[in-house]
DNA sequence: TCCTGGCATAGATGATTGTCGATGCCCACC
DNA sequence: GGTGGGCATCGACAATCATCTATGCCAGGA
């Protein structure tokens, strides 16, 4: 049984709010800009970016904290803190399962992000 | 006539390099992670999303750095500093006609950035 | 030619961030 | 109950960043 644990916010809460606002059809306002741009920071760095194409290509969509560690030439601790920053931001999820911290991609996370970043159709 | 100038580096040059690879479909590497990381971290703050709502919202979508100081209540160097970071990562034109320099979204940017994020097809 | 106004640059500063080593917690297995 | 291993947290440090004030540059009008 997956006793998921560990949830610091309301899992893509805040990118919800920053969604459905096409961001090029209107000017936003400052809160949909501070909302928007948080998901984008947690996106706009080399090992998160790394993070989120490796867990998403992984076998089964997840993967565990050692197998993210060697590849990317970082200590664990670094690895955790990414993972972390993700899963705050709702664009990953943390199951932990045993011994071992599983972390997957939230499907919708990326597709609202693209939406938003779209031109306004 | 139009005299364009100030091209720091080719305007959306990293940003085709990052594009093209999908990021959720296979691990991307330590490059195209630095390539995009630096394109998002342009947009990553609340003063430059907004400042790229505006301009592509505006009549015309450009606008000149006279129109962006006021309603986002910040000095004017600190909006030529967003705009040229905007510049220089290629999400922008800059386009100086006598006095005046107006900015514009490049719109090809937007749209490759948006299809990097998007969930594999 | 001398102002005036729009914009860019320079230098400084406080805040945020990415990384590390050290350590603590918890689960599973002897 | 003790032990080992996977992972998270803590504290520290260097680097980057967002913002400001002061100043320089340049085009257009008096």
């Amino acid at each position: 049984m997956t006793t998921s644990a560990t949830a610091q916010s309301p899992p893509g809460l805040r990118l919800v709010d920053a969604c459905c606002t096409p961001l090029l059809r209107e000017p936003i306002t400052a809160s949909q800009a501070a909302d928007l741009a948080r998901l984008l920071k947690a996106l706009a760095d080399p090992t998160r970016l790394r993070l989120v194409s490796m867990v998403a290509a992984h076998e089964g969509g997840e993967a565990c904290v050692c197998e993210l560690t060697g590849p990317l030439g970082l200590t664990q601790p670094t690895i955790s803190h990414h993972l972390k920053i993700l899963v705050s931001a709702g664009i990953f999820t943390r199951d932990k399962r045993g011994v071992w911290a599983y972390y997957a991609l939230v499907p919708s996370a990326m597709d609202a992000l693209s939406a938003v970043l779209s031109p306004a159709r």
